[in-house]
DNA sequence: ACCAAGACTTACCAAATGGTAGAAAAATAG
DNA sequence: CTATTTTTCTACCATTTGGTAAGTCTTGGT
């Protein structure tokens, strides 16, 4: 029927969707083949289970952001603002793919099957982060912080506000632009006078 | 057997234990049952079904919430920050039960089946603290801004925070008092700095 | 002592769930 | 066209799930 792997990237999309809001737990496979008019087994025979399929639409998602992030942190360009050009790129995900961060919410709890593959996954990028703070931290182009924790609130503000767009758009409020925006500006603040050098 | 309503009050708050952590598809009656020493018909006996559990759950939790803002909004004293003292306020509800953030958090989710009740639950409150923003403003001591819109980011800052404390409990760092009053700095600038009257 | 109401249990069930085995179709290679 | 491999489907299955029916046991009132 579908000669490329048509089908596969289908499921992966619907199955993003149904984790990111239903949840792990609330979604059937039946139901997702129901929807993607296919049998559960065509499901299995890409995914070989359940969890399978999860952790290739986790690793498909974390990949995305990762590549966002990286591009941002790559460049060497010292007359932009890196932070801001990194909560910026986050920002642009978190509109276009709201989703994808419901994901991470979803992942991120306590509890979930996968936490521990997402802390792998992330954990590479997290790591790399700090270390550029703390080199950053050294030469005092910045305040000397604990810069784990200073990643660990700006993610789950940016979760939080993707969060709230899906229940925005869910409640039928249509203008999601100037409260994100609003956000992006509070998060960039309080990175700003966390991060500058003490006077 | 138990007399009083004690077998009430375990299952309630295993409930709200496993509700908060794996999530109400996640939560099975019989396992709720067994940590409890107790028979799955005896929960169904006093909460009729699983989702008669959820919403008793959540009602109890809301009650504890709404308590605890009330007592705030009631007070009249013109010497105290009001705004200080309801960031306070939540935060020790957050920090002394984390579980109970982390149910608001696991219901607010788009797609839970409790999310209509929680926003009747949760709707008077709101309109309450929103009608006291716009008089605020309308009294010029408040910068004039969408008021349901700071309400919202405050509330996901929030429930953030009590996420990140049960992660941060889960991973095993046991020094979760510095991180959250920073972070409650954060949170209590920028409601400062968003709702101050501009210069 | 008796009874009624409350509290908790055993027995059971229909539906849904994730998963296995293997056939049928479709695409591809020779 | 045929052989082979990839993809999808039909047929089942064991387990788990939330829930019903009806019993037992306890407690408190009269």
């Amino acid at each position: 029927m579908a000669p490329r792997g048509e089908t596969k990237e289908r499921i992966l999309a619907k199955a993003l969707e149904s984790f990111s809001t239903v949840g792990y737990d609330g979604t059937s496979l039946d139901d997702l083949a129901e929807s993607l008019g296919i049998r559960k087994q065509t499901i299995l025979y890409h995914f070989v289970s359940k969890r399978g399929l999860l952790n290739a639409v986790l690793d498909e998602s974390v990949k995305i952001l990762t590549e966002s992030l990286e591009e941002v942190l790559a460049s060497n360009d010292p007359h932009r603002d890196r932070i801001e050009d990194l909560v910026r790129s986050v920002f642009r995900v978190a509109l276009e793919q709201p989703l994808l961060l419901g994901l991470l919410r979803e992942v991120s709890r306590p509890g979930s099957p996968a936490a521990p593959r997402l802390k792998n996954q992330m954990g590479p990028l997290m790591e790399r982060a700090i270390s550029w703070m703390e080199g950053e931290m050294e030469a005092g182009r910045m305040r000397k912080t604990d810069a784990q924790l200073v990643l660990l609130s700006a993610y789950s503000t940016v979760v939080g506000l993707a969060t709230e767009i899906e229940i925005l758009r869910t409640a039928g409020v249509e203008r999601v632009l100037r409260p994100s925006a609003q956000r992006r500006q509070e998060l960039l603040h309080f990175l700003r006078t966390s991060l500058t050098p003490a006077e």
